[in-house]
DNA sequence: TTCTTAATGAGAATGATTCGCATTTGCATT
DNA sequence: AATGCAAATGCGAATCATTCTCATTAAGAA
């Protein structure tokens, strides 16, 4: 199967209409790996030629994310949302202060935790966010 | 030892001036428990008759932060950051999505965890953020 | 009481994001 | 392939949270 299909399906399963741009956000997103801001895509895409204004960046990604296909992290003191495909294997991130640079982890360590909320707090989990932030072994280097 | 001790104190330890509407900051943000935004606590301050401009409530709330007299956090989906007064007990917050209420949790599951990605990826952590969201209690009965 | 400097108020400026509306484009149906 | 219509896009204006500027006020040391 071509990449362009698997897009295609993407599109398809979430009713969305398949278009020049949101083909090419896709692919952006996927090659990058790591969340990007709508800005930073937006520059990405133009760079690569696609016709594009940035609300319509802003608008597909907020259709993917409705639809989830992305996800949409705030991260501190980052004034600005970034965006990520949606994975399966659920994932974590981890933050350098000094390069800004988002590193993934897989894994997640709360499903205790969790289970402990909904025991004692009565509360129904939902979901969560975890960001862990410090100094990357590039950066730990430099200093 | 009187409310306004603590505070005076509080100031004097963060090399801050004693003012009227530092002092109003500190007792709302100790009275409200929950983590509060800047527009809103400028709206209690105001019904409370304190003069205050919303400019000095985020400049005072900079202040706090910069001092860690207070703690910033950016919840999902929500575009506004919140403030609370920095507790000495490690915890963290449960959001429910239907009253967008706040609960504190005390403990934290992260140590652990912390510690296999500082081994296995060397990243030498400085802090995380973590929030869990879903339908507290009461939420859940109104269903 | 005076002086110096930090803090405040008011509103303008900024930056990220959303909205409104005219135009274009997928795509289901002839 | 041509048609029609709803969905998607582009552009700029609008909005929202937050920061900045600068003139005025007030803490607190002397």
């Amino acid at each position: 199967m071509k990449q362009s299909d698997k897009y295609a399906e993407i599109l398809k399963k979430g009713d969305l209409r398949a278009t020049k741009q949101r083909y090419a956000i896709l692919e952006v997103l996927d090659c990058n790996g790591a969340p990007v801001s709508a800005e930073d895509l937006y520059i990405q895409l133009k760079r690569k030629g696609i016709p594009i204004s940035l609300s319509t960046v802003y608008r597909i990604l907020d259709a993917f994310q409705e639809k989830g296909i992305v996800v949409r992290s705030n991260f501190p003191d980052v004034s600005k949302a970034v965006y990520e495909l949606f994975c399966e294997e659920h994932h974590h991130h981890l933050l350098c202060v000094d390069c800004r640079r988002v590193f993934p982890v897989e894994g997640c360590p709360l499903e205790d935790y969790e289970r402990l909320i909904e025991e004692r707090l009565n509360f129904t989990v939902k979901g969560h966010n975890l960001e862990v932030y410090g100094h990357c072994k590039d950066c730990k280097k430099k200093t």
